[in-house]
DNA sequence: CGCGACATTGAGTTTATTCAAATACGGTGG
DNA sequence: CCACCGTATTTGAATAAACTCAATGTCGCG
């Protein structure tokens, strides 16, 4: 069993959004610097080790968070108390958002990767985005990818075999990267993405790399056979 | 195979805003009388059969749609053909969102019950939007219940046993109502909805009639056995 | 070294799928 | 009104896939 830590406020700082260096692509890209410059709520930064929780589902919370570095999952709970991780949130995205209109935390976000992220107060948000047509539209935006990346973990990640899950997982985590490269989840969390079980998962990656599908370079560094695994993922 | 009809602009008339039936519960709730008297564009509204394609994933469209009545399926295809349906839309929900952002339609559209829908040009709803808090507010709130929505369709309805899927597929056909009857989709779509075969619905369905699960009181009508489908779904 | 956590493997069982056949059902046209 | 057709549903039998429970391996760390 995973065993959850509590995010205990390890505090690294107050953020400098004017120098911030993934600005670029983040929540606030449209927001002048003048802007920033009102400011009285300082945002706040934090480091997180992995299993470490940045809230919990039902929290009635006031703040959103943009991740600068590392990997988060958000987890969902049966009845039966099972879980069922919903979505990952990487480097850029946004997580949190429900809090804007007024819901508590959705799920449990625990993280996968250590984790850099920005708490940004609903307060700040609102009174920016206000202000702020583009900081508004990037709010949608980012509305819209998390609802994107639902619709995609339903289709790509929860149908098929578990072959064709697992090959699409591998595939997913290296998207949009010049490398084919990646580091892997523990069986158990990669069972809670696909809906499978634990030992389906690890029997399923280690048939992978017998097939040479999937090849350690490093301890937990893979390179992956793209054209084999897409065509795996796709029949 | 389920065979699609395109939805061939059967239109009914303009719709009367300030006299909408379901005003209070649907997205321009928070809307004042006077802003409805300023639009130029008028808001047509269209009454669609069974089979009807509302729109097409892929499409770069110019109208979102309110549902008045009835039942639209959301359904995104894999690359083998596949199908999955990613969402109900029902009465009071909105759908076709995307098109807010700038992006195509991420889904077909079927109607799945007859169904009345309204027509709102993009055009109108960021207008309104820009000078209606109230409106805006609203459009994230649907935002967000698409994406909890989507949430509880990966959690509910693709986690478990195929039993366990169905039970919970037909609790919440009848979640927020005061009876619990309620009429079933073809085997084939509820097959769609769970991730699991047209034959094992249909075997599972028939199960549940022989236990009495499911009472059919009038072809396609049926009542449930909440208790005993609840603790279905729950272990 | 040895413990604990995770990963892998094995064997047996259950569940779901596949492919095929049989049955029900609704509507059309004779 | 009934026969017939096409479509959807149900059922059957064999197969394949995934799950369960248990045992064994592996790795990092105190």
């Amino acid at each position: 069993m995973v065993k959850n830590v509590t995010f205990k406020e390890a505090r690294d700082g107050t953020a400098d959004c004017l120098q911030c260096s993934i600005r670029e692509s983040v929540l606030f890209a449209g927001v002048e610097d003048s802007a920033f410059e009102k400011l009285h709520d300082p945002i706040d930064q934090y480091t997180l080790p992995v299993g470490a929780t940045l809230y919990h589902a039902g929290d009635m919370g006031e703040k959103l968070y943009t991740i600068r570095s590392g990997i988060i999952k958000l987890v969902q709970y049966l009845p039966d108390g099972s879980q069922r991780i919903v979505r990952l949130i990487r480097t850029t995205d946004v997580t949190g958002l429900e809090i804007l209109v007024g819901e508590t935390y959705q799920h449990d976000a625990v993280v996968l990767q250590e984790t850099e992220v920005c708490a940004l107060p609903v307060r700040v948000v609102n009174n920016l985005s206000s202000e702020n047509p583009g900081l508004h539209k990037e709010l949608l935006n980012r509305w819209q990818r998390a609802l994107t990346e639902a619709d995609a973990w339903l289709t790509e990640l929860s149908t098929g075999s578990a072959k064709q899950r697992i090959a699409r997982l591998l595939l997913r985590l290296v998207k949009n990267r010049e490398e084919s490269q990646c580091s892997l989840f523990a069986r158990e969390d990669m069972g809670a993405m696909l809906g499978i079980t634990t030992e389906t998962a690890s029997r399923t990656i280690a048939e992978f790399k017998r097939q040479s599908l999937l090849v350690e370079t490093a301890p937990n560094q893979f390179l992956l056979d793209i054209p084999n695994l897409t065509r795996l993922a796709e029949d």
